[in-house]
DNA sequence: ACTTTTTTTGAATACGTATTCATCCGCTAT
DNA sequence: ATAGCGGATGAATACGTATTCAAAAAAAGT
């Protein structure tokens, strides 16, 4: 079957130039949205232009500003409904400012190293980062281009990049604090790789406040932030030790696959065994689960995100900021009193 | 704190060539995998390009090629677990293929358009669409500029655009029949919008069944594909009409939300109302829903998507060309048979 | 009316690559 | 040895835009 409508080339500033009756460069003017242009001669071109279809080129464009309107948003678990509901969000806000984005997302690391070099190529005008992995590394190659980085939810030790996430620490304390006193004695985190400032933060915060208080009861068991991982972990525990009272996951996926692993024990949440998440991802509040986590103020982390890269992109200003947020305890079903 | 690593301005072939000795031409032969340069020079260039770090400008080969490694994917609802394992999977794929990904995800059908038009500017090299709104006129658009499109998981009446999708008429046929023979005499199905090719051949597969086997206790409830939607609906059918032993979703995630409600009211699944999905997302499998569904074999799908792209981008194949799959059910514990 | 200032405009150029075309070089075949 | 040939090379050019510079036009001031 013969192609119907054959392909047409797209038509240049200098095809609108000729319909106008004008210069190239002030077709140019009219669509850099260089002011200069006489009210007459810019309805002329806007005329000319549409009745073409016209559309500036975005490659001729990046290629002499030396600037292109392209973000980088690199992650390694997209499945995870957080970073899922933070890509939505990324793409929302940035999408309005008028930056694409070009998406990144694996847990191969030579797969990363690979692309991110690709979006040097690409000239991108900053880059997210919500990995680990890469933070530090990746970060600095990034900055020696002289392209604008931001991590979300990390940050590295030397403070080198701009930096967005959640005072961990504080809130692992809190968390802990609150079921030491609500009467827990024998606790069990089933957390995240042992290798993010995230896992790192909490784990630290939540063994500092059972220490104070005098509790040895504590097994840590390093996994990944997955279902599967908190329901394989959840249930050899549980198998093994008989004396848990509270199990905390790493995130809200952990927490899940923890409640189902118990579940299928055949023991009863809060009942027999207390649970807590951290992130507040929607299923949390799904009735079947219910589960009593740890909010990450993700509107403003990403809001905060959004404006620091714009930021050191439009502003060119190169000192890295760090922003460190606060967020809070929803309590919901999943851990009862022990007392 | 002064910046001290200064902005390092990215180098060129030029740069390259000044310190292998040879022209810039012969550079750009050795980067553009163009063979005719011999083997003593390519060593010089590539050992040069090393030395500075050199990195191919994408914008300016864009410019001249005519084409970008750029490839769009249009998507609705990257909250749906169903998506996000859709764009994981086409980022594996065609990032192993060179390509990047501009993701963009909207609900609101105007900033979709602004979008497609800036996916036009950066001439990205082919479009992956999984919207139905969009579908056609957005497809039309990008087949006018030469661009290839392939929708996923949808297809337009005309089938003017590659299309690779479920039988999901046949789907909901079998899903039918299996539900009639199990006894099951009151049926509500709680759908996405009726504005899709999948939702639409879904309630018509289904519909048919029932007709055939002169059921007339059928509600059809639309909604939107998410868990509140499934919630909501759910639980108003369920006030009203007590009569109701069985419930579809329009997808997983509805399901999963009949089957919360379902659940606050105090009735059991199955033993009170069976309740069945389709996608089978990984959540279909937690043992807190064990949800009976439909799998849409999502690896053959997504490869068979990309192979059909690919093939029009590099061999410039303009016909289109249509993939219709078959998926299976997946029988778990939320059907029970009622006779 | 005439200078001075400001705003518009177009010609020319640059961005960094791929590619055409003509040249050159080293070979083989005669 | 010379014609003929194929592969390797460089000079020049094109891709489509933004921007500089100088000239022209318009506006403002005297």
């Amino acid at each position: 079957m013969a192609n119907n409508s054959p392909i047409k080339k797209s038509y240049t500033s200098q095809d609108v130039a000729a319909i106008a009756g004008v210069s190239q460069s002030t077709v140019s003017r009219v669509f850099a949205g260089n002011t200069n242009v006489s009210e007459k001669k810019r309805k002329k071109i806007l005329a000319a232009a549409a009745k073409l279809d016209y559309k500036p080129n975005a490659h001729a464009r990046s290629l002499i500003t030396r600037k292109s309107m392209m973000i980088g948003i690199v992650m390694r678990n997209i499945r995870n409904p957080f970073y899922s509901a933070v890509l939505e969000i990324f793409h929302n806000r940035l999408s309005a400012k008028g930056y694409h984005l070009i998406f990144i997302n694996s847990e191969n690391e030579e797969i990363q190293e690979d692309e991110i070099n690709r979006l040097l190529e690409y000239n991108v005008a900053g880059v997210i980062i919500t990995d680990a992995l890469l933070s530090s590394s990746a970060s600095q190659k990034f900055k020696r281009y002289g392209i604008s980085v931001v991590l979300f939810n990390r940050y590295t030790e030397n403070l080198e990049s701009s930096a967005v996430f959640c005072d961990n620490y504080m809130a692992a304390k809190q968390i802990a604090t609150y079921l030491v006193e609500l009467g827990h004695q024998s606790f069990a985190f089933i957390s995240g790789p042992l290798d993010t400032s995230t896992t790192i933060d909490r784990l630290k915060g939540f063994k500092e406040v059972l220490e104070e208080r005098k509790i040895k009861d504590l097994t840590i068991e390093p996994g990944h932030y997955t279902f599967e991982s908190g329901f394989r972990s959840a249930q050899e525990l549980l198998t093994k030790n008989k004396s848990i009272d509270c199990i905390i996951g790493g995130n809200d996926i952990i927490a899940l696959g923890v409640m189902d692993a118990v579940r299928v024990l055949g023991l009863r949440i809060p009942d027999d065994i207390s649970v807590v998440g951290f992130d507040n991802i929607r299923m949390a509040e799904w009735p079947s689960y219910s589960l009593t986590t740890w909010e990450q103020p993700l509107e403003e982390m990403t809001t905060s995100t959004v404006e620091l890269l714009l930021q050191e992109i439009e502003e060119g200003n190169a000192s890295s900021q760090v922003v460190m947020m606060k967020g809070h305890l929803v309590v919901r079903k999943t851990v009862r009193s022990r007392k």
